[in-house]
DNA sequence: GTCATCATGTAAGCCGTTACATGATTGC
DNA sequence: GCAATCATGTAACGGCTTACATGATGAC
């Protein structure tokens, strides 16, 4: 889990361990404060596994996102960093880099339809942030998969709060847990809307020969014309829960 | 945590684990699906901390949640149950009761006010839905706290999310659950006047003597006049996020 | 000079899960 | 007779937290 929410943040750009906590929780909500005491051995782990290459840095161009050339290996770019500017700097922070071994670990991880889908919050919210590297159609399956399970929940809850006289304090609450429920469909139902309609666009200009064959991985998605379909889409919420 | 949510129910009645799971799930919407493996070492914690008291069950009449008189001991019900009907019913399940002690750790459980305010959307909804059994003070501050904390996480989600270009789906995700977040508030704000305005009634009612000297600990606080104040309030998420 | 923030890490522990094991009762 | 549901439990493990330890840099 966190090891899918730091190889996503680390596919846009390379970053040290404490830039990662708060681009977690500033940027995307999720893991509202991840402990340092679990995020440094995940991203131990990830280095050990070869899908992260860590890279010790010492020079004042660290806030730099793409090193300029991106031919330099890791190393040698740790050291010419350091050469150029021996004692400034925000002292030894080590930035991460992902493999390519890390790039088929974090599909694989995206992907994998977590058994008979059962699928939290955090999970799904995680995977929804790094939705536009998955294939259409797995976007879709994740949100029709996260639609089906919370409207399921919402019948069973009816069913189970028809005839129970709760008091006023758990009553508001399960009522407010039902209503926000009821909004997480309805936003889903938005989305998912909004991915065939998309999906249909493809087709469309598929057949008329103005784009390439039918895809079946990612890349071929990121600057669709989504954006004009998905206006006024909200919620979820962000707390470890 | 689940040790709360088992003695806040037990409060209540007489429960056997299965059942417990039940209303948690389907009552009260938290800790979706507490598993066994959880649930009944549990309990056994519970027993043998002396806050539950269990009783071996195997009469039909198990159905009854109040044994009728109360005067007889656990042990004597479970007894008389077994001569009542020897053979049938829902076979040994362990039907557990609250003691003295029991009571006295919910209360400390409930009250306490977890370090530092860091209290996520689980704890939170747990406490409120025992809110009855809370001081109205202790009440007031939990949700004023909650409050506190969301409103907080707002401002910083907004700051952060200012100037910050996101994809769409991760984008959509921030919108929905700042929505989201909003709404809690609101609600909260509802129950926050709710609250107040009980208060302030009560203290009316006690001026002109209505009512006895001011209280401090809970059980008068069960038969207010709160149910016609808090009337249109909703919402939470419920999973085990 | 000292405090806040940035930065990395280790160790212990809590709280929950899945998987496994067992068995009775009810309905088809 | 077989499956579903009710019912209780254990063992192993996962994933995150807290507390602890360390140290540099920048602002006041």
């Amino acid at each position: 889990m966190l090891e899918l929410a730091i190889l996503g943040l680390l596919e846009d750009q390379e970053l040290h361990g404490y830039e990662i906590r708060k681009r977690l929780r500033d940027e995307l909500g999720l893991f509202s404060n991840i402990s340092f005491g679990s995020l440094y051995p995940a991203l131990s782990r990830l280095e050990r596994a070869g899908a992260v290459q860590a890279i010790e840095e010492t020079g004042v161009d660290a806030v730099d996102p793409v090193p300029m050339t991106g031919s330099l290996s890791g190393e040698r770019a740790a050291l010419r960093a350091r050469r150029t500017s021996p004692a400034r700097g925000r002292r030894g922070r080590k930035v991460y880099r992902i493999t390519h071994e890390g790039r088929r670990q974090f599909t694989d991880l995206l992907a994998s339809e977590v058994g008979a889908g059962a699928e939290d919050a955090r999970s799904f919210g995680l995977r929804l942030a790094f939705a536009r590297y998955l294939p259409p159609q797995a976007r879709l399956r994740l949100l029709e998969r996260r639609r089906a399970q919370l409207a399921q929940r919402l019948t069973e809850t009816r069913a189970a709060t028809a005839g129970s006289r709760l008091d006023p304090y758990a009553r508001s609450l399960v009522e407010h847990t039902t209503e926000s429920t009821e909004r997480d469909i309805s936003w889903l139902d938005r989305l998912i809307d909004a991915e065939r309609a998309r999906a249909s666009h493809v087709i469309a200009a598929a057949t008329t020969g103005a784009t390439g064959p039918g895809p079946t991985e990612h890349d071929e998605w990121e600057h669709a014309e989504w954006r004009t379909e998905m206006k006024g889409i909200t919620q979820m919420e962000g707390e470890s829960r």
